[in-house]
DNA sequence: CGGGATCCTTATGGATACTG
DNA sequence: CAGTATCCATAAGGATCCCG
């Protein structure tokens, strides 16, 4: 049918909002440093360079895959540098870039925040769950 | 004895360092800017308090579910504030709470160093897939 | 040693319909 | 108006095998 339902034209909005939000750079870097292995390595290579299968072993349970899969953005978005020896074991080592270092800073920042404020917050989660059943009325503290 | 096999110590090895992150406080909050939704809850109700509805205006293209959920997410952590007006249609306002307020700084923070750095990584990963040309290209997509 | 390729499981998010 | 409940598609993460 050549009818352009409204469904359809959801779904073109809501793919504009889609690639908006792609190109957002905010959101291309809370990608980034939300991944769930980023700040690890991160954070490891920020002591000092390292090579692939210490950091492996440093960041016990990673697998390979996510390792790999991990560096490699990190590489492509220039955070760190990957560097080959081509001895009979090959050697790969890694190493943070100034902008990865940056990076890993400004990782620290978001660290302290949570440190300062958690406590506040595991707090008031703890008090929403237990008055699970009172939520209803919303005059119940009447004056 | 080493019958422990190599995958029955890698598994031990993730649960302990799961339950470890589940624990820590900067995944918590990672965990929670992370979402999709939260940054752009955060900074609209950073310019003022608003409506349910208002927020689903403002933030085009996000369904009412994950609206629903991402206010209620927050104020189970104390974040934003919820009121109810039980007037004939219902009201119900949101706002932040001070440590909500916080978070949002701390967001213009990541915002700023996204808007500082983001030129050198996005042209960093053009050098890459240029140099890769399609052999890399299939295998490292991230949005 | 340092991965690539493949398959599988499980979160995450969205569409739709219904309710007080 | 402001949700709740249900179903479904996709993508993230992980296990496994294989290779230079």
């Amino acid at each position: 049918m050549a009818t352009a339902t409204a469904s359809e034209r959801r779904e073109e909005a809501r793919a504009a909002y889609n690639a908006f939000m792609k190109g957002c750079p905010t959101n291309l870097l809370l990608s980034r440093i939300s991944d769930k292995w980023v700040g690890l390595v991160l954070s490891a290579l920020k002591e000092r360079p390292q090579r692939y299968s210490d950091l492996g072993r440093r960041i016990a349970g990673v697998s390979q895959k996510m390792l790999t899969q991990t560096l490699r953005t990190l590489e492509r978005d220039g955070l760190v540098t990957r560097t080959v020896t081509p001895s009979v074991p090959v050697r790969v080592d890694y190493a943070l870039t100034p902008p990865g270092a940056s990076l890993a800073t400004l990782f620290s920042a978001v660290k302290e925040w949570a440190e300062e404020h958690i406590e506040e917050v595991v707090e008031a989660r703890e008090r929403y769950d237990t008055e699970a059943g009172a939520v209803a009325a919303a005059g119940a503290q009447s004056p």
